[in-house]
Order: structure tokens, then C-alpha cells, then sequence
DNA sequence: TGAAATCATAACTACTTCAGTTATATTTTT
DNA sequence: AAAAATATAACTGAAGTAGTTATGATTTCA
């Protein structure tokens, strides 16, 4: 199905909140419902890309490399994915037909227009952005739950 | 790979200009290179959502059920996969974490609103822009090979 | 220095999905 | 009735993703 973009949003937003010490493949993996050792694959990618450092040793872990709200969901998507190709081209158009010989050259223009729009879409969300949204939703839930159970005993 | 959306470009240019009887399937995967089965899996899709119409017997074959130019391939798109997902979720996230609990649902808009973009991206080109693309590519073709042969023979 | 905790990476397995293929039945024309 | 076509289910093979194990390197700290 590859969630890895999904994911590796997930684990940017994770060390966005700055806990002083780096968090641990091992804890995030946790958070993710996932093995560490693909959170560490899917790291490397963005530590490639420069949006996180990750140390090892007995202290290490990984923090954000620069401001969460200057990475955006467009960038991730370009360090995950180097050659997007979301509407791949079918392989073996007969080059005898007349159509088969120029469909392949004919949809490159339209499928990448379509593809850099979506990634361009994607640039107008930035981790702080989803961070902010999941703190959203947190403090809805809490708020929820408090107020439910004061119903429950008013007294407290 | 999923070349399905492509191959279905390909199949509708085909049938698009009009050769009065349906293309059979075996001519047509014969052009897209694959198997007429492929083909009927696409265009009993496209049929379903109006595109084409085909009869079966022994002067069976496809045709196009509307004018080419009113098929966009946003339109296709949503013919061959009827919910897209093409940025899927991450399934496992941990309920118990703050960020796992509220990820999932932070996401959703962000990912819903880039892919509606790709697609509208998608609906600015026809079936008869791609078909007219693949017909001034094969007249290219063509007038360089005849400007090539003259060079070779210059008398004819 | 040695133990502990962590990362880096390769390799293997299981599962899923797409494409290719075969098989069987149905439809339509001649 | 034969021929040519579609409809559809089922099987097979290849490729990719995720999960896991294994091995080695790095860093801290007692």
C-alpha cells in the first residue's frame, strides 16, 4: 500500500514538539504502530533532505533540523519519493501503431502537469500546520472528557 | 505499477476516431501491448461510466459513447479507481499516544484536497486534446521521414 | 575499559496487488 | 451450425511493501 509518506509525517510531527532529547527510533515506532527499523529507513530519507539529524550512542535519537513550519507536506513528499510517478505510463505501446507510437510522448505533458499541481497543493501544508491540528483534536478530546465526567459526579 | 489509467487513455484515443465498425479487444491490446482480456477489464469499466458502448457477436467491438472532447481524464481517472486513495494512511497508529490518536484525522483533509486538485488538474485535458496531441506527433513523424528520403533521393 | 543504548544497513519472509494467461460460457452474424 | 466476438472467473508469476532478524558501528557513562 506504501504509507511511508503518511508515516513520515507522522514521525515529523512527533519530534516537532522539542522535548530537549532526541525521541528514540524505538518510542516513535511505538507511536507509529510500526518496527523501528523502518522508522529508521524512512528517517534516513529525511535526514537526507535535511529535515531532521539523527545521533546514535546511548543518548541519541532525532530532532527537527529547521522550523517545523517551513517544511512542508510538498517537501516530505519530494524526500520520500524522489521520482513521484503517480500515473505511471503503460510499458509496451506497439511502436507500428500509429497511436501506440505517440501516446507515451503525448501524456507526459498532461501527467506531469497533474502531478506537479498535487505536490504544489500538498506545499501549502507545513508540519506545524498538521502539529497544530493534532493539538487541535487533543484538546477537544480532553475537554470532552472532562466535561463528561463532571456530568457523571458533579461534585468531583 | 497500476497502469490501468494510462491504458485507458490509450484504448479511448483509439476508438476515438471514428472506423464506423468497434475495434475488437484483440486489435486493441494488440496496439496497447497486452492481453484482450486486460482490455475488456478497462472498457467494461469505462462503459459503466458511459464512455463507451460494446457489442458483442462476430461484428462486435467497441465505440465511443459520447464525443471525445467531453471525456476529460479526470473523468477516466474516477472511471478505472472509484475512490482514489492515492495518498493512503498509515493503518496503526496508536490510539494511547496524542499524536497517534489525532494523526489520522489531521491528515485527512490535507491529503483529500491535494488529490481533488490532482484530479481537477486532470479535467483540464480531453480524450480529443490527447488524440490531437498523438496526430500532430505521427504528422511529425512522417514529414521528417519523407524530408529524409527526398534528401537520400533527390529525383523521387 | 566495558556495558548499555542507540543507530545503520543488509537480508529474509509474508502478504498484497497488478499483469498475463487459461478456461468456460454467452452473444451475434453469416 | 460455424465463426468471431465479448463476459467473467480463476490461476500463475512478478514486483513492491511491511515486518522481522541479524550484524556491526557509535556514543555515553559507570
Amino acid at each position: 500500500m506504501d504509507t511511508r509518506f503518511a508515516t513520515a509525517i507522522h514521525l515529523l510531527v512527533l519530534i516537532s514538539s522539542p522535548h530537549g532529547r532526541g525521541l528514540s527510533a524505538e518510542r516513535m515506532a511505538r507511536s507509529v504502530g510500526t518496527h523501528p527499523v523502518r522508522v529508521r529507513q524512512i528517517l534516513a530519507a529525511l535526514a537526507r533532505a535535511g529535515m531532521s539529524e539523527t545521533r546514535r550512542g546511548r543518548t541519541g535519537g532525532t530532532v527537527l533540523a529547521r522550523p517545523a513550519d517551513a517544511i512542508s507536506l510538498g517537501d516530505v513528499y519530494h524526500a520520500i519519493y524522489d521520482d513521484p510517478e503517480l500515473l505511471p505510463l503503460h510499458a509496451d505501446p506497439d511502436p507500428r501503431c500509429p497511436v501506440g507510437g505517440a501516446i507515451s510522448l503525448a501524456l507526459l505533458a498532461p501527467f506531469a502537469m497533474a502531478e506537479a499541481t498535487m505536490v504544489d497543493a500538498l506545499r501549502t501544508t507545513s508540519i506545524a500546520t498538521v502539529a497544530a491540528s493534532v493539538a487541535a483534536s487533543v484538546a477537544t478530546t480532553r475537554a470532552r472528557r472532562r466535561l463528561r465526567e463532571e456530568r457523571a459526579s458533579p461534585v468531583g
